[in-house]
DNA sequence: AGATTATATTCCTTGACATGTATATTCCAT
DNA sequence: ATGGAATATACATGTCAAGGAATATAATCT
């Protein structure tokens, strides 16, 4: 479980980031507001804090959890390549990168 | 199979989807340049194919994969409220969040 | 101290998926 | 038509992580 991709393909940890945007929570609130069981929630936090999504504050017996969202950066630079291409146009900007670097200059039938 | 993001949290796959950013290509480019094995590419173009991440088109016994980058749209548009954590002041804005919506207002120590 | 609340951890089971090997399919060339 | 190249599929296997149940740890309150 290192990559932040594996890490944010969890619906529930997802859910967990999302929920996470508005304010810190405790374990107890967020296993309440996402429905889930609490050793549920405190194994997914574990991983989001491994990982450096979020951190935690102690608060008598409640850990408050804040979102600290600077990993997901990485999939935002993964990302940015991608983002010309769902700009208005696609299919012109398509047709034009396979004209470059073509393997072989044949007949070429659409499927 | 059915998230966009667990079909891009396999690396195999987002290496495919990055090859295809500069232009189309074969099943045996991809499995050149990748060093995979061809059913292995084979497969994860499958599932590429299936989400709408790719399109092929058929060049006599080849198949020439292209991007189709409409699903990282998703992703993207998922990631959009996180980013205004990672703009420079994250601390301040952290703070100002954590300061609305207070569970109980007790002293706190930091962790 | 004992009871209660809040959270973390351990153990176990199960299912999903990635990978490898082998084989099938399809198309081209001679 | 036969052989070979390119790609897809089928089958079997191993791994890994999510989920559930039970329990441990820690802090609070009376």
């Amino acid at each position: 479980m290192e990559s932040v991709f594996e890490i944010i393909a969890e619906p529930n940890r997802r859910a967990i980031l999302q929920l996470l945007l508005s304010s810190q929570r405790s374990v107890g609130e967020i296993e309440r507001q996402l429905h889930m069981p609490q050793p549920m929630v405190s194994k997914h936090l574990r991983v989001l804090r491994d990982a450096g999504f979020v951190e935690s504050t102690v608060d008598a017996q409640r850990r408050l959890y804040r979102l600290k969202p600077e990993p997901l950066r990485e999939v935002d630079d993964w990302l940015a390549p991608f983002r010309r291409f769902w700009s208005a146009h696609v299919d012109a900007l398509e047709r034009h990168l396979d004209r470059m670097d073509e393997p072989t200059p044949r007949k070429r039938n659409r499927q």
